[in-house]
RNA sequence: GGGUGCGUAGCUCAGUUGGAUAGAGCAACUGCCUUCUAAGCAGUCGGCCACAGGUUCGAAUCCUGUCGCACCCGCCA
C-alpha cells in the first residue's frame, strides 16, 4: 500500500517539477494522526528552498498530477504544506480481501536477497547460560526469523567461548580432583561443573604450583594433545547438551560454530596485517594502531592480535571470524548482536578489518547493541546471595507464576481444565511473556525485569495478544465456523468506525515488516501488534459478529480472522506460539 | 582523563530518523457484563521532553556547553 502511495508521489513530483529534481526521503509515511487521514506526503516543506516557491503552492502542484477517483479521497493540504492522504474504504476493502488471500498476507519478499550471517547468543562453555544471554539470544532469533521471512539466506551462528586459557585451568583441575569428568560422558552436570570452575579459578589464584600446571595444559591442548582434545571435547558436550535444553526450551534454532573453529586460520590473520603493512610489535605484543581511539596522553590505542606470550585474543579471532565468513561463507551482510558494551571493540574490529581490505564494498558489516537486563530497583540483576541468575531458573519461575495465575483464574470462573491443559499453556503464557517484554523494549536501553509486568493480562504484553488472537477462535468455536472455508468472494463490508480502523492498521503490516527489516528493532513490530490488538478489541466490543446479518457477519469474520492471521503471524515472527484456549 | 549511550506523566516505556496540539501501558478515579471469554471496552486525572544556548518556516529529535546515571578504555571475551 505504501510502496503504491510513494510510486504514486513520485511519478507526480517528476511530471511537476522534471526529473532534475532532488528528492526528499521518504515521500509519503503513515499520519502522525488519524484525523489527518491516513497517510501524508510532507515533501513540499522541505522542497521549498530548492524550487524558491511557497510549500502550499507546491502542494498544490503535486496534486495536480495525481489521479486519486480509484483510492482516495480527495488530497487536502493542510498547515503550511502538508498533504494528507485518506484511502476510500471500497479500497481498503478490496486490499483486505487481497490480503486475506495472500499466503504473506500483503508483505512482500524482497527483490535482491542477501546472505546474512547473524551472530547471536555464543554463551560459554562450562558456564551456564545467564540472564545475560537472553537478549542475545531472542533478539538474534527473532532478526533471523524476519529476514528469513523476507527472503533472505539467513546462516545463524553460535559463536560460543570454547577456547582459551580458561581450558587448561578447568582440565588441570580436573585432572587432580576429578578425573572421571575428563574421560567419561555425562561424569557431571553443568551446575557442578560450574562449581568446579569457580574452584578452578580460585585455585589458580592461589597456587602458583597449580597455575604453572594449568599453562602447561593450555600449550598440550594447543599442540592437540590427543587426551587434552579428548576432555577438552567431553566437556563441549557436556555444555552443548545443557544449552540445548535452553535452546528447545525458547524454540531457537542455531548452528554452533565456536571460537576454536578459527584457530587454524588465526596465524595468517597475522600474515595478512603483516602484508598490509599495518603490524606494530609493541611491548612484546603485536598489534594494529587505530585512528580516533586514544589513550589518556592522546597516543594512537592498539587493537592486540597477538599477546607477547604469542597467544591470539578476541580480537584476532573476530578478524577470522570475518574473513571466512565472507570468503567461504559468502555473507554479504554480518550481524553481531551482543550487549552494547561491546560497541567499542566492533568498531575497532571493523576498521581493522577494512584497513586490512577483507571486507568487499558490497559487504555490510553490522553491531546490534543492546542495553542490559536489570532488576527491578535499577540495579543489576542477581540472586539474594548476590549470584548472576541462570537463564533455566528465570525461565521456570516465569513459567510457575503463569500456570499459578492459570489456576487461580480458573477456580474463581469455576472452570475446570486438565493436568496437559494447564501445562501447556502456563508453558507457552510464560515464555512468551518473557520473551515479548524483552523484544518489546527499543532494545539499545536497558530494562527492568519485572514478572509482573510481564505476566500482566492487560497492557503491552504477550498475554494480552495471546488473548486477542484467542478471541476470535472463541467466536468460531462459538459459532460453529470453520475459518478455513470462510467466502471471500462476496467481498468486505466497512462500515462501522472500528471495523475501518482495524482493516487500516491490518495493511500497516507490509510496511512494519519491512521498517524492522531496516533498523532490526523488533519492539516496533511488538507495537504494531498491540495496537493490532487493541483495534481488535474495540472492533469486538462495537461489533457483534455472530448475531449480524449474513452478509455483515461474512465480513466480520474474514476481519476477525485475519486479524488472527496477523497476530500469529507477527508472533511466530517473534519466537511465540499462539493458543487457541487460554 | 577519553569514548559511547541514556535523561520524556507518580511508575514502566514509545516517539516511524526534523513535521501539525508530545503518545501508550500501569497505578488512581468514573461508567459498561440476561448478549461471541469483562484476561475486555469507554472516559477522567497526569508534561518546563534534565538544564542553558544555537541551527530554521518548524526541534523531544540536529549542533555546542553544563549537570546526573550507566557501560567501555594494551596483552579477558
Amino acid at each position: 500500500m505504501i510502496d503504491n502511495l510513494r510510486n504514486i508521489f513520485a511519478t507526480a513530483l517528476k511530471q511537476a517539477f522534471g526529473d532534475d529534481i532532488i528528492p526528499v526521503e521518504p515521500l509519503v509515511v503513515p499520519a502522525t494522526n488519524p484525523k489527518f487521514g491516513d497517510y501524508q506526503c510532507n515533501v513540499a516543506l522541505p522542497l521549498a528552498k530548492q524550487l524558491k516557491e511557497k510549500p502550499r503552492a507546491i502542494a498544490q502542484q503535486i496534486i495536480d498530477k495525481i489521479d486519486i477517483k480509484d483510492w482516495g479521497n480527495p488530497l487536502e493540504i493542510a498547515g503550511p504544506g502538508f498533504i494528507n492522504i485518506t484511502i476510500k474504504s471500497e479500497y481498503i476493502a478490496k486490499q483486505i480481501g487481497e490480503v486475506y488471500q495472500d499466503e504473506n498476507l500483503g508483505v512482500s519478499k524482497i527483490n535482491n536477497p542477501q546472505k546474512i550471517i547473524i551472530d547471536f547468543s555464543s554463551p560459554n562453555i562450562a558456564k551456564e547460560m545467564h540472564v545475560g544471554h537472553l537478549r542475545s539470544t531472542i533478539i538474534g532469533d527473532t532478526i533471523a526469523r524476519i529476514l528469513e521471512f523476507r527472503g533472505h539466506d539467513v546462516l545463524r551462528l553460535n559463536h560460543v567461548g570454547d577456547w582459551g586459557t580458561q581450558f587448561g585451568m578447568l582440565i588441570a583441575f580436573l585432572r587432580l580432583e576429578k578425573p572421571e569428568v575428563l574421560t567419561t560422558a555425562n561424569a557431571v552436570d553443568i551446575g557442578d561443573l560450574v562449581t568446579l570452575y569457580k574452584q578452578a579459578k580460585l585455585k589458580f589464584d592461589q597456587d602458583k604450583e597449580f597455575k604453572e600446571t594449568a599453562r602447561q595444559e593450555v600449550v598440550k591442548l594447543q599442540n592437540k594433545d590427543p587426551e587434552s582434545i579428548k576432555a577438552w571435547q567431553l566437556l563441549c558436550e557436556q555444555s552443548r547438551k545443557e544449552f540445548q535444553v535452553i535452546y528447545e526450551l525458547l524454540n531457537i534454532q542455531i548452528n554452533e560454530r565456536g571460537e576454536s573453529f578459527y584457530n587454524p586460520f588465526l596465524p595468517d590473520i597475522i600474515k595478512d596485517l603483516e602484508d598490509a603493512d599495518l603490524l606494530v610489535k609493541d611491548d612484546g605484543a603485536k598489534c594494529v594502531f587505530l585512528d580516533n581511539f586514544v589513550n589518556k596522553k592522546g597516543e594512537p590505542l592498539p587493537l592486540i592480535v597477538q599477546k607477547s606470550d604469542g597467544g591470539y585474543n578476541y580480537a584476532t579471532t573476530d578478524l577470522a571470524c570475518l574473513k571466512y565468513r565472507i570468503q567461504q561463507d559468502k555473507a554479504t551482510t554480518i550481524i553481531y548482536v551482543t550487549d552494547a558494551g561491546q560497541a567499542n571493540h566492533f568498531t575497532q574490529v571493523f576498521q581493522v578489518a577494512k584497513k586490512a581490505n577483507f571486507i568487499p564494498e558490497n559487504v555490510k558489516l553490522v553491531h546490534v547493541p543492546f542495553g542490559l537486563v536489570l532488576a527491578e530497583d535499577g540495579k543489576k540483576i542477581k540472586t539474594r546471595s548476590g549470584e548472576t541468575i541462570r537463564l533455566k531458573d528465570l525461565l521456570d519461575e516465569a513459567v510457575n507464576r503463569a500456570k499459578k495465575d492459570l489456576e487461580n483464574r480458573l477456580e474463581t470462573e469455576a472452570r475446570n481444565e486438565d493436568e496437559n491443559f494447564i501445562h501447556q499453556v502456563s508453558q507457552i503464557v510464560g515464555l512468551s511473556a518473557v520473551k515479548y517484554a524483552d523484544l518489546s523494549q527499543n532494545r539499545t536501553t536497558d530494562y527492568k525485569f519485572s514478572f509482573n509486568k510481564m505476566l500482566a493480562l492487560q497492557g503491552n504484553t504477550a498475554p494480552y495478544l495471546l488473548y486477542a488472537y484467542v478471541r476470535v477462535q472463541g467466536v468460531s468455536r462459538k459459532g460453529n465456523i470453520n475459518l478455513e472455508n470462510l467466502n471471500i468472494n462476496q467481498g468486505i463490508i466497512l462500515k462501522e468506525d472500528s471495523e475501518l480502523v482495524l482493516a487500516k492498521h491490518i495493511l500497516q503490516l507490509d510496511y512494519i515488516i519491512k521498517e524492522v527489516e531496516k533498523d532490526l528493532l523488533p519492539n516496533r513490530l511488538c507495537l504494531y501488534l498491540f495496537e493490532l490488538s487493541q483495534k481488535f478489541n474495540q472492533f469486538y466490543d462495537q461489533c457483534p459478529i455472530l448475531q449480524a446479518e449474513e452478509e455483515v457477519k461474512l465480513s466480520r469474520l474474514i476481519l476477525a480472522d485475519l486479524t488472527a492471521k496477523v497476530i500469529k503471524l507477527g508472533l511466530s515472527l517473534l519466537g511465540i506460539s499462539v493458543l487457541e484456549r487460554m
